[in-house]
DNA sequence: TAGTGCTATGGCACTAGTCATATAGACGCT
DNA sequence: AGCGTCTATATGACTAGTGCCATAGCACTA
């Protein structure tokens, strides 16, 4: 039920589908993601259901857009929902895959495996941090930011914290493997 | 296909679906979680594609049980799938709940919403550190265990720089809150 | 011996989300 | 006139996963 919840955030201020979902790939893109088609389908649920309100509107760059809205009873569904932190479980991916990383054999695979992780999270980070320095701009940035901008703001520095931690992490973990192999070499010399 | 591959790696030792679920609950808390009904349905559907073998066996403390393990095949698309990281979108609902914070202009409200997100990342936070306790009884930790448990424990190392950045994130901005709180409450005072 | 709890498997209804595809207006380009 | 691209909405088939429930063996204990 968080997408609903996210669209009525977002809703507040009026929009079509297709601008929502432009919001989602530039806006929340570091916490969620979400497809037009699940907006639509979720945004019709939704006002059929009495918590967004739709009008037709005509554009000046293409067809005419429906422009949905939260209502007073989605406000207030909104607001029940940020009572209390949802914290279902995080799954990535990439850290069951490393978990199994033994499985194949080949260290050059391994180390392959994980710098191509930490250029990922490099490249994300560095999004991150172009658009923190857009925030700059304001001199009220960070702490006299109004409201409605702090808050957005913070989502912003954990993203900040988690990548570099995810960052540091990777680099780490790619020079702890290099000397492992480099003492397995050694070993194999003294073998030889 | 995130859960498929994890039970080819969990099955290179042959365990009951049950047993597994256990795996998840303990050793995969911190980055995957998977329900039972979910693990007995793939279980099924990868031993009907030959991914996974099965033997019926009595058990000691129940009714016979399912042992699966991975087959030759399996192996061979496991080690497929740890090729290359797979990078989805991370969905973290707490993120996009703390953006919409400023709905609920009630500041004490928006105050035990950060600290409820405080104490879990500190329990969290705390799991994964007695877990590492253990590890710190063999010799060998961290750099010179066997390749087996050296990457399982990448994964440790990674849930600990994670979950401390976001508890200093979370006690960082409720730090942040109070403070613009009481320079709320000191304009206030001299507008009055 | 009845109850409780753990082991063990599985079905059913449901929700969330992906991917491919269809339709169509507006605009610019060739 | 036709083509590509962007704006805009929507449906259908599919996959992954949840939550609830049914069944049942076995051990312990009150």
């Amino acid at each position: 039920m968080a997408l609903d919840h996210i669209l009525l955030g977002i809703l507040r201020t009026p929009a079509s589908g297709y601008a929502v979902k432009a919001h989602f790939d530039q806006v929340f893109r570091h916490f969620w993601a979400a497809e037009l088609s699940q907006i639509y389908r979720t945004l019709r649920r939704m006002d059929d259901a009495g918590l967004l309100s739709s009008r037709s509107e005509s554009s000046d760059k293409g067809p005419a857009k429906r422009v949905y809205q939260t209502t007073a009873r989605g406000r207030q569904r909104l607001r029940l929902w940020l009572t209390s932190p949802e914290l279902g479980d995080e799954r990535l991916t990439y850290l069951s895959q490393v978990y199994f990383l033994d499985e194949s054999r080949d260290a050059t695979a391994t180390l392959r495996f994980m710098r191509e992780l930490r250029d990922h999270f490099a490249t994300r980070l560095a999004e991150l941090e172009a658009i923190e320095q857009g925030w700059r701009a304001d001199p009220r940035y960070p702490d006299a930011l109004p409201d409605e901008d702090f808050h957005p703001q913070l989502t912003l520095a954990l993203g900040l914290k988690k990548l570099s931690a995810q960052l540091a992490w990777a680099e780490e973990s790619i020079g702890r493997i290099e000397t492992r192999e480099h003492r397995k070499e050694d070993e194999h010399g003294i073998d030889a």
